[in-house]
DNA sequence: TTTGTTTATGACAGCGTTGTCATTAAACTA
DNA sequence: TAGTTTAATGACAACGCTGTCATAAACAAA
């Protein structure tokens, strides 16, 4: 037999309005009432049912995850830690794979927590950075919350957190350059994701603050594949000046670059070092295993989530939350000779 | 406005109930009738609402998908098969990453289907095959799928969608010989795994097949890392008769293997031929690319949502669906010289 | 036809909550 | 103290659907 909140008004003496009121947090319940209801709950082992929650209210206690993102470890983090969060505050977690390119992505999303009924969605790259996207979900009242990088200073729209690519970037360019590499080599990620430039950026920056000048011929356009690290690679091998170090934009693309010079018998690390970004699981299956930077996904999940719950509840938190990647050194890199 | 099955109903110029049989599917409805509801429900782009069809009947229209599994790439790819069919045939789906090695593993997945009503589970390895866990899920009446390994013969409990790795085994064996290897070492998954079993009684087939002796110093025990990887082949080439080939129970122990070979010098394919198995995204990024067999991970999703939703609905199909890993030739293997 | 039988359809209560508004109790104020 | 405001609590309808049972329509057999 299921635990309903009438069983637990009767059990705790009070209506179960005010039942209702502590499972919901509600103002205006005197501790007492509150404690007598919340140790009822406790006794009967009672849990609201989500089903006559959403029909009564016109929230659905759902919150939606949204992505289009081919890295699957990085997905499979996300979720994780936005399952958590959902877990301890009672909501649900709908999951909508997407593909960020098709025309009508916008529509598809819009018409999603309109079916559904969303009380909020969490967004990563690229979606988070799509302004056309942000715009009609604020638009619309869509409560959500944006994973993106940057510094988290300049005026975002929407609640974010910020992961800071460019801080972590300096600081993988800024190693490089103690090795003694001079040469530095950059293969960039997708133009459209804002990581991609805001990694670049740090490596100008970092170059910059050590007087290294930027050789434009040591930076090449890509994309987050393990496709355009080999491209990338070989066009930097075929350089009359090689580099001695290749910064590339993601662990994929570092792959590709490794796969690259081994195909042409450049050894890694004693002729080039080559760096990822992101610490992928493969980043460690690599030989030799690759430099490169981590975030800590589960928590940047967690912290998103909860800041999503909180504008859910109208609890309005305006704090900037912010993570920097951190470098982790391994095999890849070395002193220049 | 959010449009209601009284919308729909008026519409259709038939009552409420009416529209309800259709939506669920129900017999006794005329084809007129049918037809007449349907086209209202597009007209009026009408999807009931899942709270207040929990909530009234007896079923959540839930489903719930339970794993254990490091490999983000399988999860993601079954996620989306379960997905796909669960948005076409009105289900939600609830995820639940869980760790198949607590103790009370068994309480934990029960205790989740009770509290959330949860109408079905799909179920892969290794928490398909827990025997025990089966053999509650059934007293309990809870219905369910289980991806496992195996041809579909024997008499399994409930529901299976067989994945036939002693075959592909076979295949990835017979492949190796052709080439004229007869020194092939095999690194085994983990023990409590069944493809781990059946990959490797593939392997012994295909010798046996072929008149080719068993050699205990090749069998090396292990589980599916990239670690096991590393180790195993590390004493493979600390033999004094060492193996030309290794067979790698999946590609992240192929991944390892690779790793200690290039550590030792060793030249992959020249020396040494290397298979993995699974098709991992990075089986394709490694140097050189693995040789692999590859299942339709998001095949076998749908298949097996598709026999848990008639379960559900209680459309008894008592057919046996198999799947067979297909190999994948690419460069990590060569001839014997 | 008429009656009986089956099949298709409808009326209505009820699922477990929340929202609204009324009521009561408590806390001030003068 | 009585009167007034404020805080705490409760009664009850509503949410959108399904289950049960009653009724109407269609068909078959006489």
């Amino acid at each position: 037999m299921k635990i309903t909140i009438s069983e637990v008004a009767e059990h705790a003496k009070v209506s179960i309005k005010t039942v209702s009121r502590v499972i919901n947090n509600e103002p205006g319940v005197r501790q007492a009432t509150k404690d007598k209801v919340t140790e009822a709950m406790q006794a009967l082992n009672y849990r609201p049912s989500q089903a006559a929650r959403s029909l009564a209210s016109t929230q659905s206690f759902q919150i939606g995850f949204i992505y289009d993102n081919p890295n699957a470890y990085y997905i499979i983090d996300m979720q994780n830690g936005i399952l958590d969060v959902c877990r301890e505050q009672n909501f649900e977690l709908v999951i909508h794979p997407c593909d960020a390119k098709v025309p009508n992505i916008i529509e598809e999303i819009l018409f999603l927590v309109k079916r559904t009924n969303l009380d909020g969605l969490v967004l990563t790259p690229p979606l988070s950075e799509n302004q056309q996207l942000i715009f009609e979900l604020q638009k619309k009242n869509v409560k959500f919350v944006r994973v993106i990088s940057g510094a988290g200073k300049q005026e975002d729209a929407g609640q974010c957190i910020y992961i800071n690519d460019r801080a972590a970037s300096f600081a993988i360019t800024e190693y490089l350059l103690e090795l003694g590499h001079r040469d530095i080599a950059f293969i960039c990620g997708d133009p459209e994701h804002m990581s991609s430039i805001e990694r670049f950026e740090g490596y100008q920056a970092a170059l910059k603050s050590k007087g290294v000048a930027l050789n434009g011929d040591f930076v090449i356009d890509g994309e987050y594949s393990f496709e355009s690290g080999v491209q990338g690679a070989k066009s930097l091998l075929g350089l009359k000046h090689k580099p001695t170090a290749i910064f590339a934009s993601n662990d994929e693309i570092a792959a590709g670059a490794l796969f690259a010079c081994r195909l042409d018998g450049v050894g890694i690390p004693e002729q080039i070092s080559i760096v990822g970004f992101e610490n992928s699981p493969f980043s460690r299956q690599t030989w030799p295993k690759l430099t490169t930077a981590a975030q800590p996904t589960k928590s940047i999940a967690k912290s998103a989530t909860d800041l999503l719950l909180k504008q859910v509840r109208n609890q309005k938190v305006q704090q900037v939350i912010e993570f920097n990647p951190e470098l982790l050194v391994r095999d890849s890199t070395q002193a220049l000779q």
